[in-house]
DNA sequence: AGTATTTAATGACTTATGTCAAGATACAGC
DNA sequence: GCTGTATCTTGACATAAGTCATTAAATACT
């Protein structure tokens, strides 16, 4: 069933899985390799709304559920596969299948709580302190990621996060 | 089926519905009334995660889910009419219902594009920004909460708020 | 290996936000 | 209506973080 109906694709390094403007027709399951979501604001400044990696699924969820334009682009940190698959084959297709669903739940429940998890980092914590729960929960992003998009994921400026990291070394 | 499972519930302004440490065994939704979904920090703030009122659903999902400790509290802030259930009761009656498996559905993507829209403004803006997307989203808020919760809830404090209020009104 | 490009570090300075304290309103309970 | 409590505003000051410019270091590409 899933050869059945995801499409395996290839995207080479700094290739965009989506762009701002277009609808989010796909969802991606990550097979090899990592991507950033991001936005530019009208100052230019690009801001990473999410980091993802191998397991993971690639999309925003909001342009693929309602088929609206989205306002994220998401681009290939490195070369990537993945298999892809549209939202009314997800529904078609996948939903029937009792433990694809069950899957689905969880990991619709795993997103939640990561959501609710870094909401609180946000309005709760500092820079620094939001950067030690980065390294304490996801240590593979630092070898993985370089500083500034890390920086950007936390919301800091890429001079600060090199600060934090200076003072935290003592 | 629905009066069959939910279990009706009344909280008193200032109740708790969760307290810190306890298992959140409960999802409630809102039949009137308002709540807080709060954390408090060392130094002994509180950080408003979530503002929830009527329509909505009222739980720490991360300990419902898991029927791990909660690290949050939930406190009503308007006496307040719920109608709860355990997460096994909605494995066992409620899943098997299409019709509420559906809605059930339909209530994640919101969260999710919900969580996904509020993290972003967290990274990528201001105080001030941050302020006039929720006077623009949700401007319903501002006649029924005191200031220093959507302060709290924004990411900051009263003060700061208090002073980006007076700035915008020219 | 050698050049071009990207990424990281650092200093000087600006701006945003937090903190503490005081006073002013507003509100709730009796 | 009065009193106590909660909320909001304001000022003075402290701290966190951003910005801009420059240099250093690392990496990618032939």
């Amino acid at each position: 069933v899933f050869m059945a109906h995801f499409k395996p694709k290839k995207l080479r390094k700094r290739q965009y899985f989506l762009q701002e403007g277009d609808v989010c027709k796909y969802t991606g399951f990550i097979v090899k390799g990592a991507a950033r979501t991001f936005t530019v604001d009208e100052k230019g400044h690009e801001h990473i709304l999410k980091l993802s990696v191998e397991n993971w699924w690639l999309a925003d969820f909001e342009s693929f559920y309602q088929l609206t334009p989205s306002r994220f682009n998401i681009e290939a940190l490195e070369d990537m596969e993945i298999l892809q698959i549209t939202n009314a084959q997800v529904e078609e297709f996948i939903k029937p299948i009792p433990a694809f669903s069950a899957m689905q739940n969880v990991i619709s429940q795993n997103n939640t709580i990561a959501a609710q998890k870094r909401m609180q980092s946000a309005i709760s914590y500092s820079g620094k302190e939001r950067y030690r729960e980065l390294v304490n929960d996801y240590p593979h992003f630092l070898q993985r990621f370089p500083q500034n998009m890390i920086a950007s994921y936390l919301g800091l400026s890429p001079e600060t996060l090199s600060r934090i990291r200076k003072n935290s070394l003592k």
